[in-house]
DNA sequence: TATTATCCTATCAATTTAATAGAGTAAACA
DNA sequence: TGTTTACTCTATTAAATTGATAGGATAATA
């Protein structure tokens, strides 16, 4: 059953604001692409582009950054590419979303790796907005720690 | 225990990417502090700046969406101001954050209220992004479900 | 040495956020 | 009736972020 919507307004934006980066998109859809490889043979960054439809260079900037992050290798030159480090069971969706997207919780106060003092704010544990925050952290964590590349795929 | 990320890099920000909006923090502050309220007289918008260290102004807008989808009334002139309309109890959150914050989804393709089919996905069924957001997206309705008003107080 | 494909830096337009200013409107009260 | 009070509305703004693009440097292969 649709838990629809009391009230209208906010007529200002039909999705103009899409929460989930396009930087997060394409790095989830190029990890699940080198997932589904049957070997671990390097892949080119034109071929992930092409076939998940992102654009290739902004593909590279997010294949280097996730490099960095030691979620993949990669090859220069003839038959090189980018490959998955580790097996698509031990890649969290914790550490992915971290790197590529950024903290989990939607505020500074509740993060566990990136906690910073709201400054706007008088007093945490009398906080609203605190309190509400820590709930929504606590279950995005659930889902993240509990799914990994591989429970991406198909 | 702490889930401490496994990786470095992301130098870039120091939570400068707080996702949850000043207007939706606001918001919720506000409403929170006239469900804190003794009686239903209403409160001045300069009571509520001054007491949760918003900007005056910006919090004027944010009450006046609040009154336009129908959480709060209001009164002009003299001894006037904004008041809760309902108890705090059935004051549900994902209603207020859908005024406040947007979609709860984090991408259009999985929103129940807000569905847009991505333009640039071949295929849904198949999408590892479509797939870990709709969980995603669960587990943040769970939260605002079962989360009034009146839960956020002290 | 030529080719291939990653690596890196810089730039760009468009959008969004948060805040501010100022005038308009309605209610209360003397 | 007229003044004060406080909400209502429109417009503007600076700053930041996003997503995309360009061009060349670097390293590996044949």
């Amino acid at each position: 059953m649709v838990d629809k919507g009391l009230y209208d307004v906010n007529l200002n934006f039909l999705y103009l604001r899409p929460m989930l980066s396009k930087k997060t998109k394409y790095g989830l859809k190029a990890l699940t692409y080198l997932a589904s490889q049957k070997d671990k043979a390097p892949v080119q960054i034109s071929e992930i582009a092409k076939c998940e439809n992102i654009s290739q260079k902004f593909l590279e900037s997010i294949l280097l950054s996730l490099r960095k992050s030691g979620f993949l290798g990669s090859k220069k030159g003839k038959g090189g590419g980018y490959y998955l480090i580790k097996d698509p069971n031990e890649v969290l969706m914790t550490d992915v979303m971290r790197v590529l997207e950024g903290p989990i919780s939607m505020v500074p106060c509740v993060s566990l790796n990136f906690y910073e003092k709201c400054a706007d704010c008088r007093d945490e544990a009398t906080c609203s907005v605190n309190k509400l925050m820590l709930k929504v952290r606590d279950a995005n964590l659930e889902v993240y720690r509990n799914n990994t590349l591989a429970d991406l795929i198909i």
